[in-house]
DNA sequence: CTGAAAGCGCTTACAG
DNA sequence: CTGAAAGCGCTTACAG
């Protein structure tokens, strides 16, 4: 075995003639395909495995001069722990049709481009006990995790503990300072979806607003308070109706809001499925929209351009929210520190469903 | 160290006593939460680590009985190799908002239930070069595989050669024998939608066909016919065009059947997408559905009960085909020999895009 | 067929 | 801050 010393200086050629028939030294052993080792990277440092290994594992313990060699080396040989795959997890509470796949894409997209592989888990309804969903994912060891599903305190603990680094998609609740997320603009987009009915001359804007557990429900109905404000509309509470974020709890809502002596030219809805019971109760009433009443909605679901008439709706930037949650991810999986708080910009994406009401 | 002996009688009690301060002999070191290792089940079998070790990897120099006393408890403890990569892979050329999401869940349920992990890989169109898919595809060495993408000759021997079993969901062309493969009864869907139609009253019912180089369209376009027959219909051939199996293919296709002087009554598209380009079509001519003419479409995606008036349309199983895939792929995986090659049942649902000519 | 021995990549606890 | 030592789970090559 060579010291230290001799390792240092010229720690290449030593790890070459110690340990095997190499012509080429950026290799270990010579051969190009096989795996960077935490050996190969600590003997290249002149620093011994445990050192490397703390670097590895963002632990404490490291002068910062040779951590940053070590990290230099990691790097440039492009060494990843054999064990740890090369994987990441995406994880759902409940896979959904409308929304998840523009995130699986955003996902993919960027993990292909990392040459990470993804894998996709379900955790499903609590009582739904049939198989181990969060101990396997655990025991696959990934890099990194991206979680549509809101994790408990719990569950965000024992990540923690376990070293693995996350980012939650679209937080619905007020999560702790220093918890990785990335979310949209959703007060901003509230704000701009009510605007755009004002700027077409509405006076009686109604919104049907989501349950006020959900975060960004609360921002979307105060981004409309906020437009309707500096439109110089005054807030009638008689015209925000609270409803579940579904088809049915939208069309109720409407029908509400619709059957009323002094109905709303206009409604914004919280999410696309309350805007298409917004059109199914405009349906049930003999309203034809936009010409009796204007619909916003909010989400851009793939079926907001295929309904009639096609639904002016605020877009999520579903993919690209999820690309940066993933690259924000796989940079902590790396141990950098990347900003941990992103807020995605929405836009306004109008279609058919909003006219002005001058003409109704 | 106790002899292989003495760990045959009392292994549990004997691993208890060797190792730690345990009351319960169900885990090792009395620790439900600690992982089930090799040197537990070995000591357990009153065998040695190596071999288990072969039983665990299928090699062979194993008696018989012992490799059946080691499995059972293996399957017994839930033994898995920490460092196993215990996942499989799902294959999609492209992810596709419309038909994905229920495929993933249908393998996501299956997988969960095994403790496996899915891997969702995107292939990409062969010029997009970014990342190497199919390389690090095969670098995870999964259990198997499951693909959405139509592999080529090629890949496929490749995956045959590195013993990596992988089924074929819904094939779009013939494959040769003895390729793994779950589909549909796109020839009885195709039957079972036109028999609909001419149990309406329906006399002169049109086809969209799609391209003739995906089987599944040829298919259900035989179907047709064959229903046609059975119904005492001639077979007009005015009355089948062919289009792309898009919204706009369906829209010019509908133009074109809708504008003639003997235009049909009713009209089954090769899939939904067609049957919304139909509506589209209808829209533009004035007509209404099912008062002037009925649509029947193909897959029942999501949109197909949202959009105005819900879509009688035949549904194809997705989610089951997808678990149906997964079971087969994990199954050859373990060595099994399963089924290999199914066509799940479709089924017609009725909404409202149908009626009866009578009330036109 | 079986397992002792050597070895691999990596982690942990701890002495200096 | 550093690394020698012990240890972990597992694999491989090979002696019996």
């Amino acid at each position: 075995m060579l010291t230290a010393g001799a390792m240092m200086k010229g720690a290449r050629l030593s790890y070459a003639e110690s340990g095997g028939t190499v012509s080429d030294p950026e290799h270990p052993k010579g051969d190009p395909t096989r795996p960077v080792t935490i050996s190969y990277i600590a003997e290249t440092a002149g620093v011994s495995i445990p050192t490397v290994s703390k670097v590895v594992n963002g632990r404490p313990g490291v002068a910062a001069d040779t951590r940053a060699r070590v990290e230099a080396l990691i790097s440039e040989y492009g060494y990843r722990k054999t064990n740890r795959k090369n994987v990441m997890e995406l994880v759902f509470g409940e896979l959904e049709d409308m929304w998840g796949m523009e995130i699986i894409r955003g996902v993919e997209r960027v993990a292909r481009e990392q040459r990470v592989g993804v894998v996709l888990t379900e955790f499903g309804p609590p009582q739904d006990s049939v198989g181990h969903p969060i101990g396997d994912m655990l025991a696959r060891r990934p890099a990194c995790v991206v979680t549509v599903a809101q994790l408990s305190q719990e569950q965000r603990d024992e990540l923690q503990a376990k070293d693995i680094p996350f980012v939650v998609f679209d937080p619905t609740t007020e999560l702790p300072d220093g918890v990785p997320y990335v979310g949209a603009t959703n007060w901003a987009g509230g704000r701009s979806a009510t605007r755009h009915l004002a700027q077409l001359g509405h006076r009686r804007i109604a919104m049907i607003a989501g349950p006020d557990r959900i975060l960004g429900c609360r921002a979307r109905l105060d981004g409309y308070r906020s437009a309707l404000e500096v439109a110089g509309l005054s807030v009638d509470t008689d015209l925000v109706v609270r409803a579940e974020l579904t088809t049915q709890g939208g069309r109720v809502a409407a029908l509400d809001l619709l059957s009323g002596p002094e109905r709303p030219t206009a409604i914004f809805a919280c999410n696309d499925l309350q805007a298409l019971g917004v059109y199914q109760a405009a349906r049930e009433l003999g309203l034809r929209i936009p010409a009796d009443v204007s619909v916003v909605g909010f989400d851009d679901l793939p079926v907001a351009a295929l309904v009639d008439p096609p639904l002016t709706t605020v877009h999520q930037p579903l993919n690209q929210m999820a690309a940066a949650a993933t690259e924000m991810a796989l940079a902590l999986g790396r141990g950098e520190r990347p900003q941990i708080g992103l807020e995605l910009a929405t836009t306004l994406t109008v279609r058919e469903s909003t006219s002005s009401p001058a003409d109704q």
